[in-house]
DNA sequence: AAAATTTGGTTTATTTTATAAACTACTTTA
DNA sequence: TAAAGTAGTTTATAAAATAAACCAAATTTT
């Protein structure tokens, strides 16, 4: 009847950071605390589960002599996405 | 860019109930129990957190001489899952 | 050129949430 | 009438989200 929803993706932070990287080749920390209104230190801990869990890869690179940390979703965590969304449509179909 | 997900809504159980609630003009604990799989505790706990937000109204009556716990959802509840699908749109659209 | 501020984060602590375990009250069955 | 089952609630624990505090380097101000 209900599918399971993958907790790693159900969590509106981590949510948000998938929904961005899945449509851009990278991003930066800052460009995707900008866009999600988090926290610098909320964003940090999500973004480490999600690459602990291999959903995206992070890369510190500089920008400049300034640090910068590149995000890029991988192919795990676009499967766990599109899973994701199928799961939840189990819930909202009307 | 991102719309706010209602907290009390972004949970596996409370969502399932919400679901199943939403289709049906009520539903009783046994069969919230068997649709969703939860355990009772956590069922009563959750359900406990919808009705205390205003989203489903719960009347506890009997079924011969068993308890038997009847749940509906209310307007507000109806309002509150249209607006959280609304808002789960501005995160899965592809 | 120090001192203060900003940038780009991480780590740690706190609060909140979800879940399970234990319990209660009553009913049915052996 | 004792044991087991039903329908839940309450309480305790585990896990998660979030914020606060911190750090190092860069930049700006005085």
């Amino acid at each position: 009847m209900f599918r399971e929803l993958n907790p790693l993706l159900h969590s509106e932070l981590r949510l948000a950071v998938i929904s961005i990287l899945i449509g851009v080749e990278s991003a930066d920390f800052v460009f995707i605390r900008q866009q999600t209104g988090a926290t610098a230190g909320n964003l940090s801990v999500q973004l480490d589960k999600l690459a602990k869990a291999g959903y995206v890869e992070i890369e510190k690179t500089f920008r400049g002599k300034m640090p910068c940390t590149v995000c890029r979703i991988t192919d795990a965590g676009r499967d766990a996405f599109a899973e994701y969304v199928t799961a939840l449509q189990s819930y909202i179909r009307q």
